[in-house]
DNA sequence: TCTGGGGTCCTAGGACCC
DNA sequence: TCTGGGGTCCTAGGACCC
C-alpha cells in the first residue's frame, strides 16, 4: 500500500467537521476598542450618515480617544432621522434593543443608550485581520459577510479532537490575543447545525455539537432559529400549529411539499433532521454590485426634480467606481425605489455589451426609470449592475457581431439622454 | 416616529429558438 | 392550419441573510 492509498484511506474515515464562527456584537466591540471606557454600558452603533464621533474628537482634539469621558457622547434619545441599529452592546440588549431595529423605536426603550455611527473601514479592517488569523490555522474558510465565517476542520491536523472543540479554542484565542476582540463558535457534522450551535453560548462561547445531539439539542429550538425560516415561513409554519424544529421533523416530506412547495418543502425536512451536504466555499465571483440610498425625507420625481437627479447621477458614479476598483463590467442594468408607503419597485435592462462606464450605467437606469409611475413620493433609489464578469475575461473583451449590432441600435433608437426637448427629470 | 445598505437565490411568465 | 416539447434568456417581485 502506498502513502497515498494510506492517507486516502485515514480520509475516508474522517468525520466532516465545520466550524460556524460569528464576532460578538462586531461593530459595536470594534468601537469600544477605540474607546474602552465605554465598557459595560449599553451602546447602539447605527443611524445616518453622521460622523457623530468625529465631533467629540474634535471637541477634546488635545484628549486621548480613550480619556474622551463617557458623558460626552451622544444619547439615543437625542438622535433624530431615520436610519436603524445594525449593532447594540450586549448592556445595550437588556432594554430590547437589536439589530435591525428602527433608531426611533429603540429611542423609546432605551433612551440613554450611547449613540456612534457606522465606521466602516474600521470595521473591514478587523474583518479582513481576523479571517487572516483564522486562515493561518485553517485555511479552508468561506466568507459570510463582514463578521462570520464558516471553517472546514475536516482535514486540518487537529480538527478532530474533542469533536473540534480544541481547534475552535485555538482560533477563538489567537483572535483575541491578537486583536482583542471575542467571538463565538459552533463545530457540528454541517453548515446548518454549526450555524445554531455558534448561538449556543454566545459571547465568547464555544459549542460542540454531534449527529447523534441533533433530536436533544435542535429539535427544541424555535423553527425561526433555522438559517433559511425567515418571519414569512415562521407566521406560515406557526398557523400549521409547526413551533419547533422538532415539530418541523415529524411531519410527512410530502405534507411540507404540499404546504411549501417542491424545493422548499424538502428542504425544510432534511433542514429538520439536520441533513445539510452544502460544502465550505472557499471563493466565489460576485453576481451584481449596487449602490442605494434613503433620504432624509420623502422626495417626489416632479417637485423634488433637481435633487433626485443629482443622486441617481451619483448612485450610477458610484457603482461604476465600485466595478472599476473591483475589476468588473456588467451588462444588466437595474434600479430600485421604494416609495412613501415602502412599497418597493424594480426595473431593469440588458444591454447589449459589458460595461462599467458610469454614462453607460446612467443611460440605461434612465430608461430603467422611465417604465416606473412616479407618482407616488420616494423614500429610497438605488442602481444596480448584474450579470457581472470580470473585465479581463474573454466574455467581456470578445466583441461579437450581436453586440456591435446591438450597441449600434441603441445608439440610434437613443438620441441624447439628456436631450432638451425632453425635459422629464430622468 | 416605524422600517439601512449590500447582497444571493428562487419563482414564474413570456420571448425566442430548435 | 394545427400542434408539440425543451432550453435559455430576460424581467419583476419576493424571501432571506448579514
Amino acid at each position: 500500500m502506498s502513502v497515498n492509498q494510506i492517507t486516502q484511506n485515514r480520509a475516508v474515515t474522517k468525520t466532516r467537521r465545520i466550524a460556524h464562527l460569528d464576532m460578538d456584537a462586531f461593530f459595536a466591540s470594534v468601537e469600544l476598542l477605540r474607546y474602552p471606557q465605554l465598557k459595560g454600558l449599553a451602546v447602539v452603533i447605527g443611524g445616518g450618515r453622521r460622523k457623530v464621533d468625529e465631533i467629540i474628537r474634535a471637541q477634546y482634539a488635545d484628549l486621548p480617544l480613550s480619556e474622551i469621558p463617557a458623558s460626552a457622547f451622544p444619547l439615543l434619545k437625542d438622535y433624530v432621522g431615520r436610519g436603524v441599529i445594525t449593532t447594540a452592546t450586549y448592556a445595550a440588549r437588556q432594554f430590547g434593543v437589536g439589530s435591525a431595529m428602527g433608531m426611533m423605536k429603540a429611542a423609546r426603550l432605551a433612551p440613554n443608550a450611547l449613540v456612534l455611527p457606522v465606521d466602516f473601514e474600521e470595521v473591514r479592517k478587523y474583518s479582513r485581520w481576523f479571517k487572516s488569523i483564522i486562515r493561518e490555522i485553517a485555511p479552508q474558510v468561506e466568507d459570510r459577510g463582514v463578521d462570520e465565517v464558516y471553517i472546514d476542520f475536516t482535514e486540518v491536523p487537529g480538527g478532530q479532537r474533542e469533536g473540534g472543540r480544541v481547534l475552535a479554542r485555538l482560533i477563538q484565542k489567537s483572535i483575541h490575543e491578537q486583536t482583542g476582540l471575542t467571538c463565538s463558535l459552533g463545530v457540528a457534522p454541517n453548515k446548518l447545525i454549526a450555524k445554531m450551535a455558534s448561538e449556543f453560548n454566545k459571547p465568547n462561547g464555544i459549542s460542540v455539537v454531534h449527529e447523534k445531539d441533533v433530536q436533544d439539542r435542535i429539535w427544541p429550538l424555535p423553527v425561526r432559529k433555522i438559517n433559511g425560516i425567515g418571519p414569512k415561513a415562521e407566521i406560515k409554519l406557526h398557523k400549521l400549529h409547526l413551533m419547533t424544529i422538532g415539530d418541523i421533523a415529524a411531519q410527512e416530506r410530502d405534507w411540507l411539499v404540499d404546504n411549501f412547495g417542491k424545493a422548499y418543502g424538502a428542504w425544510m425536512h432534511d433542514a429538520a433532521w439536520g441533513r445539510d451536504e452544502r460544502p465550505v466555499v472557499t471563493e466565489s465571483e460576485p453576481v451584481s454590485m449596487s449602490r442605494e440610498t434613503t433620504f432624509e425625507r420623502d422626495l417626489h420625481a416632479a417637485r423634488d426634480r433637481a435633487e433626485l437627479g443629482a443622486i441617481f447621477t451619483a448612485l450610477c458614479e458610484q457603482v461604476a467606481a465600485d466595478l472599476q476598483r473591483k475589476g468588473y463590467v456588467g451588462k444588466t442594468i437595474g434600479i430600485k425605489l421604494r416609495f412613501d408607503d415602502f412599497q418597493t419597485a424594480t426595473r431593469d435592462l440588458t444591454i447589449g455589451h459589458f460595461t462599467a462606464d458610469p454614462k453607460a450605467i446612467r443611460q440605461a437606469a434612465g430608461q430603467c426609470l422611465k417604465r416606473v409611475d412616479l407618482s407616488r413620493r420616494l423614500r429610497l433609489l438605488g442602481v444596480r449592475v448584474g450579470r457581472l464578469v470580470k473585465a479581463d475575461s474573454e466574455e467581456n473583451l470578445a466583441v461579437s457581431p450581436v453586440n456591435l449590432t446591438s450597441s449600434a441600435i441603441n445608439s440610434v433608437a437613443e438620441p441624447g439622454l439628456e436631450d432638451e426637448r425632453t425635459p422629464q427629470l430622468f
